[in-house]
DNA sequence: TGTACATCAGTGAACGCGCGTTCACTGATGTAC
DNA sequence: TGTACATCAGTGAACGCGCGTTCACTGATGTAC
């Protein structure tokens, strides 16, 4: 749950700590008042403002220090799943040629990136209760930076699923609209998987089922239905 | 946007609106102060606890008052919107015998339920505002309301799926797992109604893609894509 | 290497203000008989 | 139909408290020469 022992000075850390604290376990950051939070930091009040203008500010530091975290474990990650399907550098085969081994790669990447995004919720859940607090929260500004952040996952995932080919082609249109769903479930699930620790297997599996269902739906939807189709008979025949 | 002149106290819904009010436009619910309430409202500070013990009470009872607005209508429209392809008390033929007529059917009551929806979120935009903000806000009790809120909206959605067989049979639980999707999404996507004015047509669109390559996906991964195959491809066709 | 100065992170006291909550009160509406 | 009483919705004054912000200060670290 900490915040990584970077530059930043001792005082400004701790803010940004007592802030992800008190926002998961009483009031959003609007409500927040500046000396219980310096109270919650054992800090003198007047020292947020050698590092803060105000809460938004606050904000945007702890959004920026924990978006730098995922974001590039994520696609990283994405590559290592697709690779442990088909080694890296081997020419990748198109959807119509071998649909079957198409399929499994994106599942297999489904499957591993979900955990990792999971994974990491677990580790940060004040930061993602903030997240999703602030994303439809009081401050405008907050709001809009949590709206790039979600835009940034759900264009480094559209990038990915092209440059990995993990679904039949696809306009670049509908294929970040579906991007940007399957990131609003993702954050929106995440807030699941924190308040209900005992059905978080569940939660990875339902993840899943809906990240399949929807990019399947949307192949179907744009005429690639019948190589999904053979792919997937060829799974449950063989 | 205003509350339904009924049996409440005026001092009761002058509060209420003052409420959604503030909400939408400065702070969220528990940032709001009392007396910044009752200036509002134009009413003594005092009056509030006339009506209402705590914030919490007064923002069930704005959930309460919406809820019962909007859930009988969308049913009805459901409905109606199915007779509409194919009229009440005709026999319906299942999806094997049928695949092209039933795919009429969905795809007309999902496309005017998203609209009514829509419709809805356009009149009562702080009802929405201040429900996605609560559905992940501070207070325990408000986000528990809100919970069930979309909970009976995703069953009411499932039953109707079922009742008016507006997709292939699918298990209760995956049926209930889209429906809860769709739902959580129908609300996410309200926001960026709301906000983006210029962008509703596209955004109904949006919903309605969303939705149909949910339910389509969700039946390919069990085992009826070759119904919807066929019926797409009719579709084409004729 | 030493010196002088600037910057930085943090402290502590003090201010005036808006806040939630209480108390005692009022006048209108509802109800029993 | 009238009377007596209770309940309800709203007022106004008063309280003590925590709040945000300011000012002047301190000691440690960084930097120029």
């Amino acid at each position: 749950m900490s915040l990584p022992k970077s530059v930043l000075a001792q005082g400004k850390r701790l803010l940004m700590e007592a802030a992800l604290k008190l926002n998961a376990s009483t009031r959003s950051l609007n409500a927040l008042s500046l000396r219980e939070l310096a109270r919650e930091a054992g800090l003198n009040p007047n020292t947020f403002y050698r590092h803060f203008k105000d809460f938004d500010e606050l904000g945007l530091a702890i959004i920026e220090e924990m978006t730098g975290q995922i974001r590039q474990p994520l696609r990283e990650l994405r590559r290592k799943a697709a690779e442990s399907v088909v080694p890296a550098h081997t020419p990748i085969a198109s959807w119509q040629e071998n649909p079957r081994l198409n399929l499994a790669r994106a599942t297999q990447v489904n499957r591993e990136t979900v955990k990792l995004f999971f994974d990491y919720v677990a580790e940060n859940p004040n930061a993602f209760i903030l997240g999703i607090r602030e994303l439809h929260g009081a401050s405008p500004i907050l709001r809009r930076a949590l709206r790039k952040v979600m835009d940034d996952f759900a264009r480094d995932m559209a990038d990915d699923i092209n440059e990995l080919k993990l679904m039949p082609e696809l306009s670049q249109d509908s294929l970040y609209d579906i991007s940007e769903t399957i990131t609003r479930e993702m954050f929106q699930l995440s807030m699941e998987y924190i308040e209900q620790p005992e059905r978080q297997e569940q939660i990875c599996i339902k993840a899943e089922k809906m990240i399949t269902s929807l990019i399947m739906g949307s192949a179907v939807l744009h005429g690639h239905g019948a190589i999904l189709m053979g792919a997937l008979q060829m799974d449950q025949t063989s």
